[in-house]
Formats: structure tokens, sequence, C-alpha cells
DNA sequence: TTTTGAGTTGTTCGA
DNA sequence: GTCGAACAACTCAAA
């Protein structure tokens, strides 16, 4: 028998329209199909991550006959391993431009160079491979619409279909190792009243991202408008399974290419993951420090009434009917609407005075779809500390947005049942509404809006002018 | 080098 | 209720 190659998933989790993976079937030998299972990306990972990823690998293998092959451990040592187990000299991967995996993917090619397998790494899972698209000066681009001109340019590849591959298939450790490996670095800010228990599922895998993709259809059309609304259906939902590969971009690009304003914008929203991934790839420091350094002055709440403040924004109990919702519906579904992810952001930078990176810390820790780069950049946009940022006088009212993109409150009593007695526009209004109109057990507003609107305005000025200072 | 036009997603105020 | 201006002034990217 020829001998095997070794085919290691990482976040493209799936068997169509995988290039890589059609690189290691082209060699005509039997593959080995394998996932690592790497303490370092998974113990900082909540378990709606990690229950996630794990169905979706029992998905994948489940499509390879049951084949997929789970190890635990550093990746050099597995891989060199499991070589020398089934006499393979050459691995197979998807490649990751992200901080912590370019770093592996580097480290690991030149372990395995020394004991004489070879390591290739095939496409991204991005269209335009971070770090490809430079302006005239040959700089990268720091702001979107520049680099999406670039992007608009640039031909998608076509999809490929899965290819036949003869799967070989070895001991391998329970898929249960996953979730059993995640959570055990808590963020700083955890208290016990936050839970660490997973949401419920939706489904999972290729077929599912398929069916959504299906469903999706009936409604790009009118995405432009509805997208906005987070009690109307009209996303794609798609993103979990373009953060874990289960579907690629360029399958999404061609599955829904055509005319109109509805195709235009979304296509524009998956741009948006390409610019970040790129930013992300220059700027691999952007995780977790200010894009704009004049922020690192920015005055921020961590005493012990900003922890109380975080674990009422966490748990949806700040009396803001759409931050609640919003952060309810993340924790009980693994997921949050786009327009209600910005408000609920800028709600605790901008009146809760604390600091993006717990809130990005929280969303990561319970999002199904978190994902480095769009996540640190979606919230530094936020924050106002992006490079593209916003300037810092633009703060959302959390009670003008609800008016303006759930009128009808049925996003808003969705997921605050205290409110569910209470008719718009009443039940948008802080502490469900007035006097004897306000539901007694919904939680009283913790702060002030107006209030904390012109400290956050101050609080910029103020950051602004000491930078000046301390520059000049 | 200098200039010019543009920059996801907003809010408030006053006419 | 509607509309335009102000917010504060900076950075980016190309010409």
């Amino acid at each position: 028998m020829a001998s095997p190659v070794i085919f290691w998933f990482r976040r493209d989790l799936r068997l169509a329209d995988n290039p890589a993976l059609t690189a290691a079937a082209a060699l005509g030998r039997p593959v080995v199909p394998l996932f690592i299972v790497d303490d370092h990306l998974l113990a900082p990972s909540g378990l709606a991550r990690a229950t996630y990823l794990e169905a979706t690998l029992r998905s994948l293998s489940d499509s390879m006959d049951g084949a997929l092959v789970v190890r635990r451990g550093s990746p050099s040592e597995v891989l060199r391993e499991l070589a020398k187990e089934v006499g393979a000299d050459s691995v197979f991967a998807t490649g990751d431009t992200a901080n912590y995996g370019r770093r592996r993917d580097t480290q690991v090619a030149d372990d395995l160079d020394t004991v004489g397998i070879a390591m290739h790494y095939v496409s991204t899972p991005y269209i335009v491979a971070p770090g490809t698209i430079r302006s005239k000066t040959g700089d990268p681009f720091k702001v979107f619409t520049a680099f999406r001109r670039v992007w608009d340019t640039l031909e998608c590849e076509a999809p490929v279909d899965a290819p036949t591959v003869s799967w070989l298939t070895l001991e391998s450790e329970p898929l249960t190792v996953i979730s059993d490996s995640a959570g055990k670095v808590r963020p700083a800010f955890f208290t016990n009243r936050l839970p660490d228990t997973p949401p419920p599922l939706p489904p999972v895998g290729e077929a599912a991202a398929w069916e959504l993709v299906t469903s999706f259809h009936s409604r790009i059309d009118r995405y432009d408008d509805t997208r906005n609304e987070p009690g109307v259906d009209g996303t794609s939902a798609l993103s979990p399974h373009l953060r874990w590969g289960t579907i690629h971009p360029r399958q999404l690009v061609a599955a829904f290419a055509g005319p109109g304003d509805g195709r235009r914008v979304w296509i524009s929203e998956v741009t948006w993951r390409e610019f970040y991934a790129d930013v992300l790839f220059h700027q691999p420091h952007s995780v977790w420090e200010n894009l704009q350094p004049q922020m690192n002055y920015l005055q921020i709440d961590r005493d012990a009434r900003a922890v109380a403040r975080f674990e009422a924004w966490a748990l949806g109990e700040t009396g803001y009917p759409l931050v609640d919702a919003g952060m309810r519906q993340l924790l009980e579904t693994g997921w949050m609407h786009n327009r209600v992810r910005m408000v609920t952001a800028s709600f605790l930078v901008k009146h809760l005075h604390l600091d993006w990176r717990w809130g990005a810390r929280w969303f990561m820790w319970r999002l199904f779809d978190g994902d480095l780069a769009s996540n640190q950049h979606g919230w530094q946009w936020t924050a106002g500390t992006g490079t593209d940022a916003a300037p810092y006088h633009r703060i959302f009212n959390p009670t003008t947005q609800a008016e303006r993109f759930d009128p009808h409150g049925n996003f808003v009593t969705k997921y605050v049942p205290e409110l569910r007695g209470v008719a718009a526009p009443q039940c948008l209004q802080p502490g469900g509404g007035d006097g004897l109109l306000a539901p007694p057990n919904y939680a009283k507003p913790v702060v002030d809006a107006k209030t904390e609107r012109e400290e956050a305005l101050r609080r910029f000025a103020e950051a602004r002018e000491v930078a000046k200072a301390a520059r000049g």
C-alpha cells in the first residue's frame, strides 16, 4: 500500500471546496484525517465555542464514515508521532494567518522539516489571502472602503467539489476531549453569577450550512433593508460556519452572485471579514492593544463597581431593554444580531466606561462564531480605538436604537420576558417605561444614559488632550 | 511635497 | 414631525 498522507483539519471543517484537501487527495494515496486538540487554543475558550467545535467535528467525522482521528498535544509532536506511526512523509493543511496560528504553523513546518516530513499549507479561510492587498504605495490599507475597492477588482476563484478520498482511520481520542479541555483559563473579570453552561447548539456541519444558504436565497434581496432589525429574520446566520470553515466565503460568493443591493451589501459584509483579517495580519498586536495609541490615555473604570456593572451588562440586567435583550440572546443562543452587537458594545464602553477588552473577551467566551479578527476589530471600531475609528462623539443611544430598529418590541420582548406585558414604545424605554407602566420585576437602569454619555465625551476629549500634551 | 476628497453602522439641538 | 447643522478635527489614500 502506498504510504498515506496526513490531512490536518483546523478551521476548514468541510470536504467540499477545500483546496488543501483536494491537493492532498490528488496524490492518490490514503489520507489520515486529523484534528489536534491544542490546549493553547482550548483552555481559554468558553464551553459555547468548544461544544460547537466538538459537534462540528462529529458531523465532519460522520461524513468520512467516522474516520476522523483526534489527538491531543502539541501540534509538532502529534504530527511527528502520527507520521511515524503510519509512515507518512507529508502533511497538508489550510493556511492560518491569525496570530497564534501563524507562529504555530511556521514552527510546525520547521520541526517537521528536521525529520524529513514536508508540511504543505494550501489556501486560507479567505477569498483573498490576508497580506495580499496593498495600496499604490505598497502599504496595507487602513480603512475599509479603500480596501474594498481593490478587493472588488480581484477575481474570486470558483469553488471545487469534494474530492474522492480513501480515508485511513486509526486509534483516536473521543471527541469529548474537546469540551473537557475547554474553559480552564477563565477571564479575570469572571464572577460566580456568570454562567459557563453552553447554549443549545444550532444545526452544525457542512449540510447545515448549505441549508442556511438555501433558506437565505429567499431573503438576501431584502438584506439591505432587513439586516438592521434584530426582530426580523433578515440575516444569513452563516457566521459560525464561516468561523469554523464548514463553508468557505468563495462558495457563498458563488451561491449569491447576482445583481441588487441586498446581494451587494451582503457581500460587502464578507469583505469586512476579509479586511479585518488583513488588519490583524499586519498588526497582530491589535488583538488586545488599541490601534489608536492615544486612546491608551482614556480613563477606564476597573474598580469593584465596574466589575458589578460588567456583570449586569453580561447578564442582561442593565435596565436598558435593547442592551439586555442582546446580552440575553448571546447567553441563550451563542449568537447576537450585529446591530445589537454594536449597541451593547457601545453601551459597555461609552455608558459604563469599561474596557473594550472585557467585552471582547466575554463575546469570544460565549459566541459560537467568535472570530479573533472580526470580534476584536469590531470592538475597537465601536470603542473608537480602531484604525478607522468612529468619531468619539458618535455614541449609540440605546433607547433611540431600539425605537429605530425594534419599533414593535419584537426582539426586546422575545429575550426579556419581564417586558412582555408592556406594549411598544414603553417596553423600549429604560426600566421598561415610567411609573406605573414599568414592570416591577424588570431591572432599574444601572446608569443614566444621558449623564454617562456626557461623561464619555469628557473622558474622550481628555484622552486626546493628554495624548497631545504627551506628544508635544 | 502638498493638496484634496473622503471616511459603515449616530445623536442632539434648534429652526 | 422634519430637516440640516454641529459635534472636533484627524487620518488615509491618491493625485
